[in-house]
DNA sequence: TTTCATGTTCGATAGGTGTCGAACATACCC
DNA sequence: GGGTATGTTCGACACCTATCGAACATGAAA
């Protein structure tokens, strides 16, 4: 995996999203390695049960710093969205982006989590 | 990820099949970390698509050591079954207990890969 | 038995990854 | 402004991983 670098179009006033892959620059390997991870399976499954939530919200076990490491390669990946209000970042499953590139696979996931657990 | 043992049973004459986790033992971070990999997902794609298939036949473009080497965390993962035959070994994916540990996961992966392309 | 083909394992290497604490950046509130 | 809350980034660390060539193991073929 290399170091990416994402167009975040024209800086306008403020960015109110940090930047992200678009829906077709997706790889399914990228994907799927970012879901080689518990916590972030955890993350995954937590944003489809409750929709969006804050960054701080998830009590994994790690510290803030890990946290936010995996916040970054989901949001990189392309499977989260990232919104920022203030000091909070909100993130969100890409579930429409990542259903349009890949027809099925994270309601396959999702439900494989369930079987897991 | 740890260092893994698995029972392969009593030896009784000759083992004709590499060791591998039972079905029941499939975590799901440790299958997406398996796909996680272009040269894996490559060989899983040929896999489902020819069925059974000897090792060398694939060309990942990489050395045997490393072919070796893909094959071993695709086995220990419990997404394929390798079976020894001579100095040949004959490697195939273990739809079946995919399918029941998993249900769906595969398939969505599949395609998905198809769409990758 | 010698040779060959198929793989695995070893040792090495470069780079990735999860983890942490500490420092930094920001926005909000009093 | 000063303090507080929320995150990110940095430097460090241990470990994992993809990769290779070379050596080894093993079964088959000549």
């Amino acid at each position: 995996m290399s170091v990416k670098q994402f167009y975040t179009g024209p800086v306008t006033t403020q960015a109110s999203e940090l930047a992200q892959p678009g829906a077709e620059d997706l790889t399914l390997a990228d994907v799927m390695h970012a879901l080689g991870d518990r916590a972030r399976l955890e993350i995954v499954q937590s944003l489809h049960a409750d929709g969006e939530r804050q960054c701080g919200s998830f009590d994994l076990g790690v510290s803030k710093a890990t946290r936010s490491h995996h916040f970054k390669v989901l949001r990189e990946s392309g499977i989260t969205n990232t919104r920022i209000d203030g000091t909070a970042r909100f993130v969100s499953l890409r579930e429409g982006d990542l259903e349009a590139r890949f027809p099925g696979l994270l309601p396959a996931i999702l439900n494989a989590a369930t079987a897991d657990a």
